[in-house]
DNA sequence: CTCATCACG
DNA sequence: ACGTACGTGATGAGC
């Protein structure tokens, strides 16, 4: 028997959009309505068991009904943004539930609905109308029930032919002429005024119809005669607005209203985009390990081995579409190689880290290290560091889809492969977490489940990569990723493979000195505390300070007291305890994090530290680096400066040699503003802290005095970060109106900068992204939040990263260019390390002179901005000694 | 595992 | 009026 569902899209969206508290997911996108719906047809669907399902909606603004009164639906409040936005959302969510779905140029959902259910009257179907809409009352019949949401959205009431009779004393068809009497505010049907459920219900208890009442209006007394006599005409044109058209063209088309049930896993995907977290549970999915299984019926995995046809093999390879790499770890100076696996076709070959290395590889490694033959992996960057530890050579990358996935959304904190495939709708990759477990399971399962999973995820590549190919060329990306970001990526892996030799013997001398005036300090401290207690707990030293010593609280932390050293400094007239603490922090810091944390990073063999740079965790296009960081190295402080002394050439008497731009954010800044007097201060290479100083302040040069130029120098800090009067108040610890005053001054003679800021915060609004002078695209969905704070910080970052990006992207062509040139020149001196702004290198003596002018001469002519870049070169014999 | 703190650009 | 400066990673404490 078949049961037809009709659902009126329009009616339940704006049901549940008012119904449901606001909710958005993490990209911004607001999903409160949809959730709503969902959640009312999840139910409808389990109770009713349709065989044949359809929402439909209304199309356009204009129908039929605006033909000779075109108030219809006027005033009308319009429909907010927040919900139309979900309109597109609901319809694609539909198609991941199997849903059919009906628009038609010219009619509104209820005659859709209303020709369906004359269709089902006429074939005895078995049908329920889901709406919001008492007007769908008057399509209920034998066959045709009308489910209406009460109060909220996913609990309805039903109504068949009886049920209205005995609500309202009405025949479902008289529905329309309760409508054409009393009207419908929310449609603007006028109705005869004054004339409410009550009179109207009266009134057709008597006479059934409208007509039958205007028939009658002599047996009316009074002002009801009056009102209904003279709203003749409105009451019959009100009914005809009711009533729902039935003849809406749409033969032969219920067929593509069956249902045979939604696809779970296409639906989790969906769910999981619009983070539907309870749903999804909702949803009893099988565990992904069985759909990894069940995907893998797709293609035939081949476990390669000695027995494996090697010119088959070798075929295969050459026609490969993508490959995955599993290095197994974080740290992939130290992974475990697990083995990989290679889709050429229908088959998946998994070449397991025994086969690989054994003579049955061979192929198998040729292809790897052959830079002809083309890889499209995922984090290629990493596997090839990792395979380099093994003794495997890598070479010709044409893809990487972990790379191509942060340029198409830096901020996406999440890029597994697993959630990567999800977002793009390739079901059935596990998470590593799934296969491997995390913290204390962490641990490699057997051989078929590794295999399995390694081929799951070569299959993913495979169909992400046209995907991806086409964003990044729609966004305009493919150069970014093709001439920069990938190559960057060869580069990297070469710097880190390499290594930077650091002196354990400086460390540890290092740290014994450190450690001595520590003791010292800690004994003091005690002394002076009259107890003894961990100095390293904040919440021990919250308690002494501001507890048993009673100084003054600054400000708290979520978790009580906070003792940063911003408190701390403005505590120390009150207890010389103070500048003993913050010295001990100072100290304390050295030693855990740079001289014992550096000296565990040292390899014993080689007497180096290896860095991993990460490519695709800054959400600005930076790169980070880890395990250990050395981007983060003590220089402002002379006591921590001297860590540096240990950065040393890996050769004897090369040198260390360090080359930095000089205010590159601001050149940046000045490029893409405009602004004329900041170009023409690089132009002439003026100190830029001392002009900004001038114009702020209304001085000459020689009048600038140091404070001066200490706080405008914040005041450029504030300009690139994206000002607020409030932040730079913080940092010159001045009051906010001071602050306003020196921003203003600063864009009254910088205006183009204030027009800058003003456009760029514009344009985020309007593209909903920034971009980069590369392209690098970062999306600020915030941007339109009605939260002050939210907005507010994606503004600032709207000022900023395009500053921050374009720097990132100039020195990122640097390094692929220094690259070449190194190559190309036949030089032995070494790219090493990477500091945002700065590159370090080690050089042989016979080639420093050389290296001193081709470096910036690089660097400088990375990009050509309207104002000249420029770099400072130092060099040592260490890493100290470069400034 | 999260928080507070602090190192860098 | 709203309450923050932008971007990272490592460490030790304490739940």
């Amino acid at each position: 028997m078949d049961k037809w569902m009709l659902i009126d899209g329009n009616s339940i969206i704006y049901r549940a959009f008012f119904a449901m508290p606001p909710l958005t997911n993490s990209a911004g996108l607001h999903t409160n309505a949809v959730f709503g719906f969902t959640t009312m047809l999840l139910k409808l669907l389990e109770e009713e068991k349709p065989t044949h399902v359809l929402v439909a909606f209304d199309a356009g603004k204009v129908t039929f009904r605006h033909e000779g009164y075109t108030e219809y639906k006027g005033g009308r409040q319009k429909t907010p943004p927040e919900l139309s936005e979900q309109f597109p959302v609901l319809k694609e969510l539909l198609q991941s539930f199997s849903i059919a779905q009906f628009e038609l140029a010219g009619y509104e959902a209820d005659d859709i609905i209303g020709t369906l259910t004359r269709m089902a009257d006429e074939q005895g179907v078995e049908t329920i109308v889901v709406s919001g809409d008492k007007d769908m009352l008057q399509l209920a019949s034998d066959q045709v029930t009308i489910a209406l949401t009460r109060k909220g959205v996913s609990e309805v009431d039903r109504y068949n032919p009886a049920e209205i009779q005995e609500r309202y004393g009405l025949k479902p068809l008289q529905i329309i002429d309760l409508k054409g009497l009393m009207g419908d505010a929310s449609d603007n049907i006028p109705g005869i005024p004054g004339v409410g459920e009550k009179t109207a219900l009266k009134l057709l208890h008597e006479y059934e119809t409208v007509e039958g009442v205007l028939a009658h209006t002599e047996d009316l007394k009074g002002k009801m005669k009056e009102k209904v006599e003279a709203h003749k005409e409105d009451a019959i044109m009100s009914k005809k607005l009711a009533t729902i058209y039935r003849e809406v063209p749409l033969e032969n088309q219920t067929d593509e209203l069956s249902y045979s049930g939604y696809d779970k896993s296409s639906l989790a995907q969906s769910f999981r985009k619009l983070e539907f977290k309870s749903l999804i549970e909702r949803l009893d999915l099988p565990e992904a390990a069985e759909a990894e299984g069940a995907a893998a019926a797709s293609y035939e995995i081949i476990m390669v081995d000695a027995d494996t046809d090697r010119s088959q093999l070798k075929v295969a390879l050459a026609q490969a579409e993508s490959v995955y790499i599993e290095a197994y770890g974080e740290n992939p100076h130290h992974s475990q190689l697990l083995g990989l696996a290679v889709t050429s076709g229908e088959h998946v070959y998994v070449v397991n880290y025994d086969v690989l290395t054994s003579e049955a590889g061979k192929p198998v490694r040729e292809w790897l290290a052959d830079d002809k033959a083309p890889k499209r992996g995922y984090d290629l960057h990493k596997a090839e560091l990792a395979l380099s530890w093994h003794g495997l050579a890598f070479c010709g990358t044409a893809f990487d889809v972990l790379l191509a996935a942060y340029l198409l959304d830096p901020t996406e904190a999440n890029q597994t492969l697993n959630s990567l495939a999800a977002r793009y709708g390739i079901p059935a990759v596990s998470s590593d977490e799934a296969v491997y477990g995390r913290g204390a399971k962490f641990k490699v399962p057997d051989a078929e489940a590794v295999a399995r999973h390694l081929a799951a995820k070569a299959g993913a590549v495979r169909q992400l990569v046209p995907l991806q190919e086409s964003d990044l060329a729609n966004s305009g990306m493919d150069k970014l990723y093709y001439e920069l970001e990938q190559p960057l990526s060869f580069v990297l892996a070469g710097m880190e493979k390499l290594g930077i030799s650091v002196n354990a013997e400086t460390l540890e001398e290092l740290g014994r000195e450190l450690e001595h005036k520590l003791v010292g300090y800690m004994t003091d401290i005690y002394r002076l505390a009259g107890m003894e207690f961990n100095i390293n707990s904040p919440k021990q030293l919250g308690e002494v300070l501001f507890e048993r010593l009673s100084l003054p609280v600054i400000k708290k932390t979520k978790t009580g007291y906070s003792t940063d050293a911003e408190v701390l400094e403005k505590l120390e007239p009150y207890h010389e305890i103070v500048r003993l603490i913050l010295h001990y922090r100072q100290l304390s810091k050295l030693q855990s994090t740079y001289v014992e944390g550096l000296l565990k990073e040292i390899r014993r063999d080689t007497g180096k530290v290896h860095t991993y740079y990460r490519q695709t965790i800054a959400a600005t296009g930076r790169l980070s680096s880890q395990f250990p960081n050395l981007q983060n190295i003590p220089i402002r402080l002379e006591e921590g400066r001297r860590i540096r002394k240990a950065f040393v050439p890996s050769e004897p008497d090369w040198l260390i040699l360090g080359a930095d731009y000089s205010q590159i954010e601001l050149r940046v800044l000045a490029h893409i503003s405009g602004d004329e007097n900041l170009k023409e201060a690089f132009i002439h290479d003026m100190d830029i802290h001392t002009k900004t100083a001038m114009d702020v302040f209304g001085v000459s040069a020689d009048e600038v005095d140091s404070n001066m130029r200490r706080q405008a120098k914040a005041v450029n800090f504030g300009i690139v970060y994206g000002i607020s009067d409030f932040g730079l108040s913080n940092n010159l610890n001045i009051t906010r109106k001071d602050a306003s005053r020196f921003i203003e001054q600063y864009f009254e003679a910088f205006k183009g900068v204030r027009a800058y800021m003003d456009n760029i915060v514009m344009q985020a609004r309007q593209d909903g992204y920034v971009t980069t002078l590369l392209e690098r695209r970062r999306y600020l969905p915030e941007i339109k939040a009605s939260n002050f704070n939210l907005r507010s910080f994606a503004e600032r970052t709207a000022m900023n990263t395009p500053i921050q990006g374009t720097a990132a992207d100039i020195i990122k062509l640097a390094m692929v260019r220094m690259d070449e040139e190194l190559r190309k020149r036949n030089l032995r001196s070494r790219m090493l390390l990477q500091v945002h702004d700065e590159l370090v290198f080690e050089v042989p003596p016979d080639e420093l002179d050389k290296m001193k002018t081709l470096v910036p001469q690089i660097m400088e002519g990375a990009l050509t901005l309207d104002v000249p870049l420029k770099v400072d070169v130092n060099y040592g014999v260490n890493w100290y000694e470069t400034k």
